[in-house]
DNA sequence: GTGAAAGCGCTAACAC
DNA sequence: GTGTTAGCGCTTTCAC
């Protein structure tokens, strides 16, 4: 930088000026000094620029994994929401761990980034606390709290109701003349809480017992299929399956269409998420829609919108969801 | 962190050395110090640390987008294999675009990142350049150069030839005996050198001209159907179409199954990627797997021996490509 | 509109 | 094993 003030024939200052605030600088200045930079090749050091200023224009994410496209398509719309106001994303992975969770905000936090985007409501109070104190935006995501006995939020929010989804996907199929249900998720804390509900609206209903299958995490295509003959072989007159994910559900369609199942006579299909695949598949799968893009784009902009000082008319955003009829129930 | 050294009765460098490297400190004042900070709340500050240290142990990631699981997969595995030796990932999307990159590479190389990792290889000369002097490592994936025209590698590969994929996809479909081929994917840069190989393939082969259709990314599940339903109505004797990607082909297949046209008597659907979803549709779908996990694995492992200053075997690793032939085709 | 001085919170290099 | 000194490359503050 004291070259390009240098050969510009001004101080350092002054580019820093020309850089960060051009219309700080006179239009001569300002020209001379692009032209020693672009001269000398200069690449700005935005990490001293960070520790000078205290704001580092990065902001962090931590989502359980990129391999589930509900999750990679909410940070392709949050990362592409910030670059547009000249924010970069920092993106960790937890593997629906908490400890890994805690171990990538103090990373984070380390580092100063301007503000957080985490996936859930489930974090410990220890870490709420930490979170509170930093002072950074926060930004909880993909659920939003529904019953007393959940966690408060530590700062801004937006999601829906996990349990309220599981209370609709039962009422839906039973809805459907449906008796007997059966529940395909993975096993972690968000599908955890769809099947809470949707086993309380299942009770609520005088239904039978739901018959539930939690996969370990990361779920594969083929599990829900496998899962799916266990319980017909059972024979215990499951007719109807909320399965915890379109590709769970998209696999079974499969199964279903490969063992001559007709769907959704001899088993209704429901999953949960509306992935654009799932508009595709035949016959088409009744789904519970989240506009997870929306969710991705809306955390960004809460956050751009605190970190530019603007009041926030609704920190706390439910975005609901929306029961997709199509032909798999 | 004088604050820590007070309390600890230390100066700032045990502090530093009690956080970094701990086996340097005795450990009665390691003691001490982890005592300070936790007493105190203390967070280092990792923006501070990187300015005098020069290292930032960030690595920066560009692909086009992550709404694509081939990409979000792959990043997948590299951030993971980058977190298990500390790193963290800034990731940019280009969506496609040459300038988007161009920009994203200027941001990243401001932030003085400790590696980057691009996606294919079609970076302008200038960009090139610039990597190559800035000294950071640079891996790029998704592409491997097998023809002379292709630009030189900037620094570290993996990845596959394109252009050989095409060729073999060609081969595949010639030798299942259809004599005139159809090619449908998006209008972008690897796209095209695969289209470019089917064509050259099919060319060789005698086989009648290609139908080709470029869809302006992003693509969606349904294009690949509309366009198909338009291949058919022209009547030009198209047998077997290659999908460039596993999720148009899906969205073919369920069209195919929604129109009664069998698959693959009236229509034989390749793919490409061999996404999870691939191998459980039905009927299966012939593809082209790309090992995408392990190429992120591999390019995160390339800059991670660089930064820890080993030598590399292999700096430019072609992890091929295999046909998977299925029911499809 | 421009500049001088001070300092952001650490680590490197060297000494003890 | 521990401390002292001198920066890392910027931005902030205040003066002109």
């Amino acid at each position: 930088m004291s070259d390009v003030a240098h050969t510009a024939g001004v101080s350092l200052v002054t580019v820093s000026r020309a850089i960060n605030t051009p219309d700080k600088v006179s239009p001569e200045t300002l020209q001379r000094v692009q032209q020693a930079i672009r001269h000398l090749g200069y690449v700005p050091n935005l990490t001293a620029g960070s520790l000078a200023s205290s704001r580092s224009n990065i902001v962090a994410a931590i989502v359980p994994t990129l391999s589930n496209l509900v999750f990679s398509e909410t940070v392709d719309a949050l990362a592409a929401t910030l670059a547009h106001s000249g924010y970069q994303l920092l993106l960790g992975q937890s593997a629906y761990s908490a400890d890994e969770e805690a171990a990538l905000v103090d990373a984070f936090l380390g580092r100063r980034v301007d503000g957080l985007v985490l996936t859930g409501l489930s974090q410990s109070a220890a870490l709420r606390a930490k979170l509170r104190r930093s002072g950074i935006p926060v930004v909880q995501t993909w659920d939003f709290p529904s019953s007393p006995n959940q966690n408060d939020p530590i700062d801004m929010l937006v999601g829906f109701s996990n349990i309220e989804v599981g209370r609709a996907a039962a009422r839906h199929l039973l809805s459907r003349g449906h008796a007997r249900l059966a529940f395909i998720g993975s096993d972690e804390e968000r599908s955890r809480l769809r099947l809470s509900g949707f086993e309380a609206e299942a009770r609520e209903q005088d239904a039978q017992a739901v018959e539930v299958s939690l996969i370990p995490p990361p779920v594969s295509v083929n599990d829900a299929g496998r899962i799916l003959e266990g319980i017909l072989a059972r024979n215990t007159g499951v007719s109807a399956v909320f399965c915890n994910n379109d590709l769970l559900a998209t696999g079974l369609l499969f199964t279903c269409l490969k063992n001559g199942w007709p769907v959704p006579d001899r088993m209704a299909v429901m999953g949960f998420g509306d992935l654009p695949l799932s508009r595709a598949t035949s016959p088409g799968l009744s789904t519970i829609r989240i506009h997870h893009t929306e969710l991705g784009k809306r955390a960004g902009k809460l956050l751009l919108s605190r970190l530019s000082g603007k009041s926030i008319a609704r920190p706390r955003q439910n975005i609901g969801f929306r029961i997709m009829q199509r032909s798999s129930t």
